[in-house]
DNA sequence: GCCCAGGACATGC
DNA sequence: GCATGTCATGGG
C-alpha cells in the first residue's frame, strides 16, 4: 500500500513538475517529509512577519489577504488555505532544495549551516507588503517589527474575518499621514511610511521581470527609507533574486568574525559575498541568519 | 541608567 | 568617496 502511495505521489510530481512531495485537496495541502518544508525554519528567519504560533508546533499566517494555517502531522505538515495556488507561490513549491542544499554542503565555509534549518525555504511575498515591512525593520528588532505591522493591519487593512486583517493596499496606505504611523509605534520611520505609496507606484508600470538585479535595486533605492540592505531584502523575498546578500548587523559579524572578510562597508561586504557565492547568495544568507539569530541562541550549536 | 535591534539619511571633510 | 551623529521605541 505504501509503495503504491509513494509511486502515485511521484507520478503527480512529474505530472506537475513539482519537486516538493505533496498532495492537495480542496483547501488543504498535505506535505510528506520534513526536510523540504519546516514552518519554524521558514517563518522564524526574519523574511516574513505576519505569523504566530497557535500552539507549540503549529502556525497561523496572514499573507496579503490570505489566512493560512500550518499543522504538524506524523509524516509532515498539513496546510489549510482557501487558495492553494497562492500557497504554492508563497512558499516557492517549484524550487528544488535538495540540489541547493547539496551545493551548499560542498562549500567549506558554510557546509554546516543547513543541518539546523532543514526545511527552510525562501518565500515569495507581495512586493508592496515587503517594502513596507522592511522599511519598518530598519534599526529594529523582529518582535517589535511584528507588533508594528499587526497594528498597521488592524487599523488600516481590510477586515477578513473577526480577528484577521489583510495587509493595507497601496491606496489604503496612501490615505494615512505621519501622525497615524507614529501612533502605531513606527517612530522615526513614520515619515517613510507616509510617502511609500506614492513612490511605490512608480514600480507598478515597470515589468520587473525584465530588469537586472542591479536595475531593480536602483529603482527600489529611490523609495524614501529604502537603503541598500532593505532593497536587498526586497529583491530576495519579493522578487526572489538570489544574486543578493543582505548585510545587516548579524551578517556583518559573520563576515568579519567567521569569514575574516576585509571589506569595510556593508555594501562592499555584500558585493564580496555575492562574488563568492553567486546564485546561492540569497539561500546562504538566509540559512546563516537563522543559524545566528535562532539556532545559536537556542543552544543548538556547540 | 545603558545597550541593542534584519539601517537610512544628512552633514562635514 | 568615507566617517560620524541622529533618528523612535521597547526589551534585556
Amino acid at each position: 500500500m505504501v509503495k503504491y502511495k509513494i509511486s502515485l505521489i511521484n507520478f503527480a510530481k512529474i505530472l506537475w513538475g513539482i519537486m516538493l512531495n505533496y498532495t492537495e485537496s480542496v483547501g488543504k495541502i498535505e506535505i510528506f517529509g520534513k526536510d523540504e518544508f519546516n514552518p519554524k525554519h521558514i517563518l522564524e528567519c526574519g523574511q516574513f512577519f505576519r505569523y504566530k504560533k497557535i500552539n507549540d508546533i503549529d502556525y497561523e499566517i496572514v499573507a496579503s489577504n490570505n489566512i493560512i494555517k500550518i499543522v504538524e502531522t506524523k509524516s509532515g505538515f498539513t496546510i489549510f488555505a482557501k487558495d492553494s495556488q497562492f500557497v504554492k507561490n508563497l512558499f516557492n513549491f517549484d524550487t528544488d532544495y535538495a540540489e541547493i542544499k547539496k551545493e551548499i554542503a560542498d562549500i567549506k565555509e558554510v557546509k554546516d549551516i543547513v543541518k539546523v534549518a532543514e526545511g527552510l525555504r525562501i518565500m515569495h511575498t507581495d512586493p508592496f507588503e515587503t517594502v513596507c515591512s522592511f522599511i519598518i525593520s530598519q534599526n529594529n528588532n523582529i518582535k517589535r517589527i511584528k507588533l508594528i505591522i499587526e497594528k498597521l493591519c488592524k487599523e488600516a487593512g481590510t477586515k477578513i474575518d473577526s480577528d484577521h486583517f489583510a495587509f493595507p493596499t497601496i491606496e489604503q496606505m496612501g490615505k494615512l499621514d505621519v501622525e497615524f504611523f507614529r501612533s502605531i509605534g513606527a517612530g522615526y520611520r513614520a515619515k517613510y511610511l507616509a510617502e511609500v505609496s506614492s513612490s511605490f507606484k512608480n514600480l507598478l508600470s515597470v515589468d520587473t521581470e525584465k530588469l537586472s538585479t542591479e536595475e531593480l535595486r536602483y529603482r527600489l533605492l529611490k523609495i524614501l527609507g529604502v537603503g541598500r540592505k532593505v532593497a536587498d531584502c526586497i529583491l530576495l523575498f519579493a522578487y526572489n533574486r538570489m544574486d543578493v546578500f543582505p548585510v545587516d548587523v548579524w551578517m556583518e559579524r559573520v563576515y568579519l568574525e567567521n569569514f575574516l572578510g576585509k571589506a569595510k562597508t556593508r555594501e562592499k561586504m555584500s558585493a564580496d559575498l555575492v562574488k563568492r557565492f553567486g546564485q546561492l547568495s540569497g539561500y546562504i544568507q538566509q540559512y546563516l541568519f537563522y543559524y545566528k539569530t535562532v539556532a545559536e541562541r537556542e543552544g543548538r550549536i556547540q
